[in-house]
DNA sequence: CTGAAAGCGCTAACAA
DNA sequence: TTGTTAGCGCTTTCAG
């Protein structure tokens, strides 16, 4: 079987309070003693159980992070950049993807109760919606009782800390900047309106055509809903109907593909018959050389961002809540103008 | 503080014993006796520790995941599908990218040994290459003496169970599709020849040529890496010196974008200037609607056939090894084809 | 059917 | 500087 810490000891010929001492640096030990045990640890091949340290310790190095859509490239960044500061600090991750469902959600706070982890970074299926799912959430959030960063998307009235996006001005930024360009007919697709995100981006569309004296035309307000496949219907739509924006604005990475497979589809060519500029970048189409002009997040960054701050709270429980909101950076890549040649 | 099992035994009145056996459903206990604790454990919000059981029992319900690169979507789809399973089977996952580095590879082994997972599904950063890193990675699974399940790279003379991907034979079908349609010209971008996947897939395309008596001229084979970075170079180089293929087969999903890419910057039309075939699907090219033609794998089921094969193995420690091979399916969509208009 | 007690592998006082 | 001892929260005999 497994090697324990009684094993090394034995071999050793110390008792186990000095291998311990050795594998935690704590407390004096000598230094032959300390090399003879490492010797012993060394040769045996010792790995000391993290469980028994945990149940020891009363803590754990388990971070958990639960997010809604693991396939997504944004979300898979996130992850990336939680992996990274968490390898850097000897930790270990545990993981699991709700799949958007408010049921498997609840299953994954559940076992994220049970593994008694040091912290949790979550990203709600649900944001700011005030619905009976939220309200459960936030209630196991509550009983939970460690530090919590929410990513993303949000709660109503949180009491956690948060790492968010600047929805509300990267959409304003970005309608803006097609206003400048001087487009007249500025349509968009917007996100998920159950969604705070969504609602935001919206919001920040409206408010961009307010400031410069623009009616926003229903004509051209496509309610989407994060997903490739609606982004696609409406853009189809619009073409078929003939009554085509001038310029477009789609709220997400999903959408924008949509709305890019929608064009292709009709081959009308982006730059030219179409202008547009998303939310979120979008690897693949700028591999492709689309040149599809976004605002957008680190998201990597955001990651890291994240587990800093649980990390922090895990040090100092009682400091006042934080909120942390990622700015936004232009990529300007062509698409925003409209060069009818 | 988190409440215990102890907690739970004194407000209903009995030992913690009684309460441990309501929790796992084991041994007698008489109904009223067990309807009175699963009252006290709701209205208490009592989640058991998973810590504490996993050190009692000898056994934790965590698997381990190491993969190379999580944004990789063939990988983020494998985890997808692992995720699925461990969730159905109220187990947890731990995760880590190695990020094709052979020494986090090391780490992260270190660290599911310290966690004392049930099992481990493992895509190495090296593949069959024989080199130092892949005798060290092999000892530490030897040592680790779990369950383990190689994924879709392998190790020399593997003692582990694994699941693999029929790269010979895709390689091998998607050349002769070319072949069938009647190119004369036929290329290939190959994967990382230093891994056994690139060079079986580079195999598969040498042998179908030679079947079909086909010379395959060396100026048309370009040696890749995997990587979208190399596939677009070499793109580029054969597109500059008008040394143009009549049809490509590409290795993997990123030299399917990276020669996607070449394409596009020189205006050249898939299935009309150039005929292809990729390994892999690459789902958002269609979205876009490129009707790229590709032989692929589920890779969400082969995640699925990992951690089944896993769980089969913990059941049945001394069975057989086991080595699944998954199989290609072709999508023919038309960039096969090449027509000139 | 239930409870007492030992033990999982480790840490952390406390003595020595 | 080291060892002894008492837990951490749970499961699992073994008695009763």
């Amino acid at each position: 079987m497994r090697l324990t810490i009684n094993d090394i000891a034995k071999e050793a010929k110390v008792s186990k309070s000095t291998v311990s001492r050795v594998l935690n640096n704590s407390g004096y030990v000598h230094k032959e003693t300390r090399e003879k045990v490492e010797k012993v640890i060394k040769e045996k091949i010792y790995y000391p159980s993290a469980t028994a340290r945990n149940l020891s310790k009363k803590e754990s190095n388990i971070i958990g992070v639960i997010i809604p859509e693991a396939n997504n490239t944004f979300f898979a960044e996130v992850l990336k950049g939680i992996g990274e500061v968490v390898d850097e600090n000897d930790m270990t991750l545990i993981f699991s993807d709700t799949n958007n469902d408010s049921v498997k959600e609840a299953r994954a706070l559940d076992m994220i109760n049970m593994q008694g982890v040091r912290g949790l970074i979550i990203t709600p299926v649900n944001d700011h919606d005030d619905s009976d799912a939220e309200r459960k959430l936030k209630k196991k959030l509550r009983d939970l009782k460690i530090p919590t960063v929410i990513l993303d998307r949000g709660v109503k009235n949180s009491q956690w800390d948060g790492v968010f996006f600047e929805n509300y001005q990267s959409a304003y930024c970005a309608t803006e900047i097609l206003i400048q360009e001087g487009h007249e007919k500025i349509g968009i697709i917007t996100g998920d309106l159950n969604l705070k995100i969504g609602k935001d981006r919206f919001r920040g569309y409206l408010e961009a055509m307010k400031d410069h004296n623009r009616e926003p035309l229903k004509r051209y307000i496509y309610e989407g809903n994060f997903s490739v496949e609606k982004a696609y219907q409406l853009t189809r739509q619009f073409i078929e109907k003939k009554d085509i924006p001038d310029a477009v604005l789609t709220c997400n990475n999903l959408t924008t593909l949509g709305f890019m497979k929608g064009l292709n589809e009709y081959q009308l060519v982006l730059g030219k018959d179409i202008a547009a500029v998303g939310i979120d970048s979008n690897e693949v189409l700028d591999i492709l050389g689309y040149n599809f002009s976004c605002v957008a997040r680190d998201s990597v960054e955001m990651g890291r961002v994240a587990i800093r701050m649980l990390l922090e709270r895990y040090q100092h429980p009682n400091k006042q809540r934080l909120e942390s909101v990622m700015p936004f950076s232009v990529y300007l890549k062509g698409s925003e103008r409209k060069v009818r040649s």
